[in-house]
RNA sequence: GGAGGGCUCGCAUAGUGGUCUAGUGCGUUCGCUUGGAAAGCGAAUGUGCCGCAAGGCACCACAGGUUCGAAUCCUGUGCCCUCCGCCA
């Protein structure tokens, strides 16, 4: 949500924002006369109060009464015009940063930087899917019958190598000296303040997913009708939250937290897109990064979070590239949106496996979470939020890339010591 | 799932209808005192909204209700604790 005295003096800014971000319309004469009538209204209740509390003191009676009808009447007046605002406030998107590009769709989206060479084969590369059922890697039609599409069984290998990876990206982002390192050779001025690991919980509560501007699309959701509560399509939803209507001391800025969870997702609407394979699912893991920052650190921490994904990356040996969201592409709540699109030669094309995402105060002004520094007032923290290792999406990049020509897969060599073996090959 | 207890200003507590614009202790900050410190003494010490300010209003887990008046009474919800049951 962003801040109404912004909006009220920034209109411009705001209308931009909502054209280029082609989020829903909002009238914001409208806007600006509810909230201008609920702060009439406010005034008035306080005045009201006043002379109940004088009335009350008095024991006078009859004034009480005569004063306490007309609190009632002002009090419904002020409950619709509060919804009525919040309504119109949540609708508004954040404001995309400078940098980011104006454009339509992704189309406008531009390549920051690419890294790493893609490999050339001299066979025909093949999909993950052909090299996972070739070395019983993936069953997705097992999976199908039992649970339906999009579900899979990850086996063997794939399956210990999940357990790799998270451990891999797990040990740089404790690890100090590490993210020391990362830091300085992106010539940032920043914390290296290691990342505390959570496991989060998987469901969350209706109102707190609206909180963090994650509830719509509903559709996307799963949700369970006996407790009322949806089930995370990221570990964001349970760890953006985490310090909702707290006020945190501004020296232990910045909070990093590294969750890892399982992501569910219905895919609504992403019908027959990518139904072979594991780049879609219902159910996947995923390591994510959030932290909470002062807002004057934090392009530097979204910067840091992007260094720390190419960091695994190319560790992982795997070609990338970075991109930079425009507009029309980005989330909602985005200020500033980077992805990582990772090479998948199977595919020949650049696919999707991290994003970055740089919420400003837009989640945790309605979260309620804010920092004081001393002597000061609390404002709100800044967010943000990025995946470090997407497993299903990660593995899919390392099937395709490191394929041999007799159909077996290279592991990663940092992966290796994780798993005992250097090489996925047919039993 | 059952039975009981609890939730008050950073922490600990007092407060069972108006004297609560919430008291006290601890902590924190400032001042006095001192060669310096401790102790002692004094003062200050939350959040949000409106306002240039003075000031006002709201908040005692949350939401409703009763009352001229609610931290206090009633109802519902959440969370915590103890015991029982079940269980990875």
């Amino acid at each position: 949500m962003l801040d109404i005295k912004f909006v009220k003096e920034n209109r411009g800014i705001v209308e931009e924002a909502i054209k280029n971000k082609h989020s829903k319309e909002v009238n914001l004469d409208e806007l600006l006369a509810v909230y201008e009538e609920r702060k009439e209204l406010r005034n008035k209740l306080d005045e009201l109060n006043q002379k109940r509390n004088i009335a009350a003191q008095n024991r006078a009676v009859d004034e009480g009464v005569a004063l306490k009808k007309e609190v009632v009447t002002v009090e419904a007046k002020l409950v619709d015009l509060d919804k009525k605002f919040m309504s119109l406030m949540i609708l508004l998107p954040n404001i995309p940063s400078a940098d980011t590009p104006v454009g339509p769709d992704e189309s406008g989206n531009k390549v920051v930087r690419q890294v790493g060479e893609k490999p050339s084969f001299a066979f025909k590369p093949k999909e993950h899917w052909e090299l996972g059922v070739e070395l019983d890697l993936i069953d997705n039609e097992r999976a199908a019958n039992v649970s339906g599409p999009r579900f899979t069984y990850l086996k063997g290998d794939l399956a210990l190598m999940q357990f790799a990876l998270i451990q891999f990206a797990l040990e740089i982002l404790v690890n100090e000296d590490t993210l020391t390192k990362i830091k300085n050779d992106s010539g940032l001025n920043i914390s290296p303040k290691p990342f505390v690991p959570i496991i989060p919980p998987v469901f969350v509560k209706p109102a707190v997913m609206n909180r963090m501007a994650r509830l719509e699309p509903r559709e996307e959701r799963y949700h369970t009708e006996a407790d009322d509560l949806y089930l995370v399509g990221s570990a964001e939803h349970t760890l953006g939250p985490i310090h909702m209507d707290e006020v945190i001391p501004a020296e232990k800025l910045p909070i990093r937290y590294a969750g890892y969870s399982t992501a569910f997702r219905r895919e609504a609407g992403a019908a027959s897109k990518d139904t072979r394979g594991i780049i879609r699912m219902h159910q996947f893991d995923k390591l994510e990064l959030e932290s909470f920052c002062l807002p004057e650190h934090s392009y530097q921490e979204q910067d840091f979070f992007v260094a720390i994904q190419e960091y695994i990356m190319k560790s992982l040996g795997l070609p990338y590239q970075v991109v930079l969201i425009c507009t029309g592409d980005m989330g909602g709540p985005d200020h500033r949106q980077f992805d990582i699109e990772t090479w998948m030669p199977g595919q020949n094309k650049y696919r999707e496996t991290q994003t970055s995402d740089l919420m400003t105060s837009y989640q945790s002004r309605r979260l309620n979470t804010r920092f004081k520094k001393k002597d000061e007032k609390p404002d709100f923290v800044h967010m943000n939020d990025a995946t470090a290792i997407a497993v299903g999406r990660t593995l899919v990049a390392i099937m395709e890339n490191n394929q041999q020509a007799d159909g077996s897969i290279k592991i990663p060599e940092v992966l290796q010591k994780y798993m005992g073996k250097s090489v996925i090959a047919k039993q």
